[in-house]
DNA sequence: TTCTTTGTTTGTCCAGGACAAAACGCCTTA
DNA sequence: TAAGGCGTTTTGTCCTGGACAAACAAAGAA
């Protein structure tokens, strides 16, 4: 009576497996066709089942396709092999150019432990102690930049990565619900609509980008991430917006983000400002029409754009 | 002169069109074989191109799927049938179809004009007036799930729907975080882990069930979205986890949901409970070693998990 | 009623071919 | 030296059409 459908150690189906490594199916069949690997055997049914060692592999593969390597010139290493490769990049890649902050530094480590708790209490004393655009720009952003670096190179476990942003998005989060909104008519104020295009799925840049407009008494409306283009266009004209701030991580494909801000400005009355934020690489190439800003510039920009409101409506005058 | 790669209202790719409805690509080929919908035209590679009518028809068959109705009983249907279906099952799903809650209708009326400082403003008067407990089960609770048909049925703008996530999950977040947290060691307090699948991206009810957790005192740790399996139980271990917390939407595959579940269960200690709430359709059918809470049964599932706590402890000395 | 059995529906699997887009490598130009 | 234009190769995604187990519904037996 084997009433258990399968061991524990059992070979995985096609979707657990894309589930897993972040394969997709049609991709397993195809590397298995073109590289003989991976070469799962057969069920009854003719279909794949994957043995653990090769799950395991393609988990190696993936982390290595992630780091910029081409399946082609890996895929034929043996585990040890590709595993040896990552934990060199992941030295390379660690290598801390100068001293870092020792308040960072004391973070990173919560981080790497997993220590909830503390986590979230030393970020609160951060906050309180330097002031919410201190904190942005000195402690979020750079501990964010270490997290990714670090999970990259598998130093951190995913789930810690999590817990991390997690973290860091309560604390934010909290800091610009605690912060007063800017009343009355707001002339004067710029209205900031913050979203990313759709491809974009991590929203802590945008959140650091919010907690600097709300520090600056902005009047900010974030749509959270992955708003399909027309959509963003609807949601200037619906809630007025001043500005657009989107946000870019290096996590996708940059000729895309390019494409998109390209036909979100083509799209967007000329009065509204498009302001673009974020590790992409696609943000260092010139982009006619958008700003790119970095999160300390922030600031500058909203005062400037003041400045330049103030002067048109007295001159308009 | 036409720079512009595609027009406005252009058809979508057969990838959009899965991201959009959350209908698998191999899923839209077999429907287009078997029930002659959808029919998209070709582009010149004789790529698929889904014209928005049939995206949108898409979403509605998907929306009663998840409602628990049968493909080839409404496929045939037009995009006005459906529709009226979907709308009468929306009423039929709001907690009283005659008189709607007057405070609920008040602030959908926010959500669906877009009045994010009223909304704002609305939902923590709410807050503080029913407390955390009513305001999750009460308020955030039926919103969630009336904007998710009021979109579903096109009444409400995606932007608009994003904003009133955007909104829900702020008041929530600063809920959670101004509650203070358990102090000392724990006994008798479980640590709840919570998270969802790999596959699972929607957030808000994973928010509701922490909030409702830290409201009956219980030590709360989120991941947020989207972890891996065997980093859940990895988690669990070095969070020392008592009960692990799993969010799901009925927007993913209930079958993929319910064979994540078992697994997890599968390479998790017996010892560590599992919970699984949502609406997805998974989770109506029995689960071994899972339970599967409402919103409403979690503080009566703390407090069992309390009571039976102390009475092992009891009995143990 | 409740349980078992039979028929139908439905999502996912398979194979193997095709091709656009991206990455690479080479060459030319300022 | 660096930056840009242009073939070549690599690589992910798309295609067709067939198959089948698992989930479901409906009819029959206890």
């Amino acid at each position: 009576m084997d009433t258990d459908p399968r061991p524990l150690s059992a070979p995985s189906t096609i979707s657990e497996v894309e589930r897993e490594t972040g394969v997709a199916k049609e991709t397993l069949r195809v590397w298995e066709r073109r590289y003989a690997f991976p070469q799962p055997v057969r069920d009854q049914f003719g279909e794949r089942l994957y043995p653990p060692e090769q799950v395991h592999k393609l988990r190696l593969v993936k982390r290595l396709l992630d780091l910029g390597y081409r399946p082609g010139k890996i895929i034929g290493g043996s585990a040890e092999q590709l595993l040896a490769l990552s934990e060199r990049e992941s030295e390379a890649l660690a290598a801390t150019p100068a001293a870092p902050d020792p308040v960072l530094a004391g973070l990173l480590a919560l981080c790497r432990q997993q220590q909830a708790d503390a986590l979230r209490q030393g970020l609160s004393h951060a906050l309180l102690t330097l002031g919410l655009r201190r904190f942005v720009t000195e402690v979020v952003a750079p501990l964010t930049s270490l997290i990714g670096s670090a999970w990259a190179n598998g130093e951190l476990a995913i789930f810690a990565e999590h817990l991390c942003t997690e973290t860091l998005q309560m604390v934010l989060r909290n800091a610009i619900f605690t912060l007063p909104r800017p009343g009355g008519s707001g002339l004067g104020t710029p209205r900031v609509l913050l979203t990313t295009l759709p491809l974009e799925r991590h929203g802590l840049g945008l959140l650091m980008a919010e907690a600097l407009c709300v520090a600056e008494g902005a009047h900010c409306v974030s749509l959270g991430v992955q708003t399909p283009l027309l959509e963003i266009v609807e949601a200037a004209r619906s809630q007025r917006a001043d500005v657009i701030a989107l946000s870019f991580s290096s996590a996708n494909n940059p000729r895309q983000a390019a494409d998109g801000l390209a036909e979100l400005r083509a799209r967007l009355p000329a009065a509204i400002e498009l302001w673009a934020g974020g590790s992409s690489p696609a943000l260092r190439k010139r982009l006619d029409g958008a700003r790119v800003l970095n999160l300390a510039d922030v600031a500058g920009a909203i005062a400037d754009w003041r400045h330049r409101h103030a002067a048109a409506r007295a001159s308009g005058h």
